[in-house]
DNA sequence: AGAAAATATGGTCAAATGACCACATATCGT
DNA sequence: ACGATATGTGGTCATTTGACCATATTTTCT
């Protein structure tokens, strides 16, 4: 199972066998169970986490408002809540399994060992936060932007292989419409 | 002039003063007037700024969708365009003056050279980078969360010195909203 | 200071949305 | 495989929103 970390590595990071190697030395095996939450609001970020299968979810509220999914994380990517995971403070979101999912996770310790260890690491590290900053404004103006429907194609057209595998009322709440306006935008291109 | 920005670094980083002197001896002043560009779509992103006085926003757009403001940057913060930064790669967004403004400009080389020369400033930069992610995450939120009436409230909450420096419009645009709905909020509050 | 431009307000109307509800269907866990 | 639970669909209705337009007001620039 950890191959598809190191096929991911090789084909992103620029660093040798030994020190993906040494990576995979100082992880750990997770599996999550559907619904089942990897952070809870409120606790502290310890791991960093990557995704080998399966699909979760990151959400959170504004004061007082109903709670919103900001991000679907699926196989190939890393999961964590930086800003608890860089502060050690008490996370703001929850993080959770929309399937059952399989994680490598790494102690915030060890994680920085690897990276004063392995340079390409730190590097790596560097592109992924950039490439983070980028989608978050992506998202903003995703959700600033057009009408439900313009909201829903373009998340059809950003996330195809999602489509099936998220109950529609995750999708609204990520897109911050109404299951109802769903349903009905729906119904209305099967018409066509 | 640049007294504000030493301040601002004796205030949030650790870093000496001949520290700061140099840093400062690598930037160039620039002023920009209300309304002029500091980053045109398109262009590369080749300067890191910090704001010494005024105010600037920055807009973009989703494919074929009007424009929308992302965000405000005022006095004692920095402004760049990051994924057009740290890729070279043409922005996506615009930056400019919502009035008269003061910067402190770096080029990015020389910027690397500060950072290689004084540890305190990667570690300063990595911190600002994980309050950019936060912020982000809450923008996300805010722009999900609540009627357009919630929003504005929150925005004033959360940005009560930024009010009457802001045309309404920004502020629509910003928050995603029409400016009729805009106006029609005011009207009613003024009206209690 | 004065002309020109930008900004804000307000009216009307059609359309879209969300809240609430009931019911059908699909999916999950044991 | 089955019962229980979660999920999706659909109806109705009141409310809100945005589009379009004209006009009043403020601000900017020279």
């Amino acid at each position: 199972m950890t191959d598809l970390f190191i096929i991911y590595l090789r084909k992103n990071a620029s660093l040798t066998d030994s020190e993906i190697d040494r990576i995979i030395s100082l992880s750990a095996a997770k599996t999550l169970r559907r619904n089942e939450l990897l952070l809870q609001e409120g606790q502290i970020c310890r791991h960093k986490g990557f995704i080998l299968k399966g699909l979760l979810y990151t959400s959170g509220s504004a004061a007082g408002d109903t709670e919103h999914i900001l991000q679907f994380s699926s196989e190939q990517s890393w999961i964590l809540d930086a800003e608890s995971y860089d502060q050690q403070l008490p996370s703001r979101f929850n993080i959770a399994a929309v399937e059952k999912t399989e994680l490598l996770v790494w102690g915030r310790n060890d994680f920085e060992t690897l990276r004063a260890e392995i340079p390409g690491l730190t590097t790596f590290a560097q592109q992924l936060i950039s490439r983070n900053i980028y989608s978050s404004r992506q998202r903003i103006l995703a959700a600033l932007s057009g009408t439900p429907e313009e909201k829903y194609a373009a998340f059809v057209r950003n996330n195809p292989e999602l489509l099936s595998r998220l109950p529609l009322r995750m999708i609204a709440s990520y897109l911050g419409i109404s299951l109802k306006t769903l349903t009905r935008i729906r119904h209305a291109q099967t018409q066509r």
